[in-house]
DNA sequence: TCCGGAATAGGAATGGTTACTGATCAGAGT
DNA sequence: ACTCTGATCAGTAACCATTCCTATTCCGGA
């Protein structure tokens, strides 16, 4: 299972010329094993568990190389840390105000809007990034 | 023109129980000189030419308090500054990856959007923020 | 095996934003 | 107008996510 996706990987490694080191195939392993929306700070730490001596930079460098070959998506909501994503497909993600769970919206179509974006702009679009925010159903409960 | 504005403002502020002090007023007034998408450093440099004692974080502490009774909007684009607007109305925002301007897309209607998000989530959706990024015309033909 | 460029560890630096503190201000009630 | 009290402010330090820097290590190809 783990093994598909690995060729797959490799296979866009190879295209962009960059290598697949064991730093940067230890940050998909997090992103895998914090299964949820984690932060460059959390995939560190968990990173950290099986190598000590990673830094923090590194893990930085290997998430923007994955994100550039199209194998990571990130979001960023502000007052909080940029979060990290293995679903690369245009998505929708709503994080908690209060408590700052981040999780996915199922079910909304989102072709026609970037349609729409690029015939009503004379900019070349490169990204369209839309990030929800609101109180998760616990958080609600308590007040 | 400017007056009929001051009333609504007076009226916002009224209610919610924040004073109208001249700080405040000078960040409204920097924001409708800068016509554009400023930045607080932006908005700060404006008001500092009246008024050279202001702090940044008095502009900070401003736009917080103004968005917060619904006369300014921000957006935040990763790798740059929150932008601060006073058009208050949903809308969308693109930003030049290369030379940072911001530039509104008019004529998308995002009503439906908003609505498909509330009927597929069970958290209590506070804020929706669409953020375009893309290259400018000029900054298209440069590169 | 050796070489050269890419990647990494470690830590310092950056930049936007917030927090803190004592001084100042606004405006309700006299 | 005067006073009082809480809100606001100026100035500055602190914060935190992220990037940058440099010497060292690694990796893949000749």
């Amino acid at each position: 299972m783990a093994g598909t996706l690995e060729q797959d990987i490799r296979e866009q490694f190879r295209r962009s010329g960059y290598t697949l080191t064991s730093q940067r195939r230890a940050v998909l392993e997090a992103l895998e094993e914090a299964n949820g929306h984690p932060s460059a700070e959390d995939i560190y730490l968990i990173v950290k568990k099986k190598n000590p001596r990673v830094a923090l930079g590194t893990v930085y460098q290997a998430l923007s190389v994955l994100e550039e070959i199209g194998v990571v998506d990130s979001k960023h909501w502000s007052e909080s840390p940029t979060r990290y994503d293995l679903n690369v497909q245009p998505h929708l993600d709503i994080r908690c105000a209060r408590c700052g769970e981040v999780s996915e919206i199922p079910s909304v179509e989102l072709g026609e809007l970037e349609k729409r974006i690029r015939s009503n702009t004379p900019y070349e679009v490169t990204r369209t990034t839309i990030v929800v925010e609101g109180l998760c159903p616990s958080c609600r409960a308590v007040g």
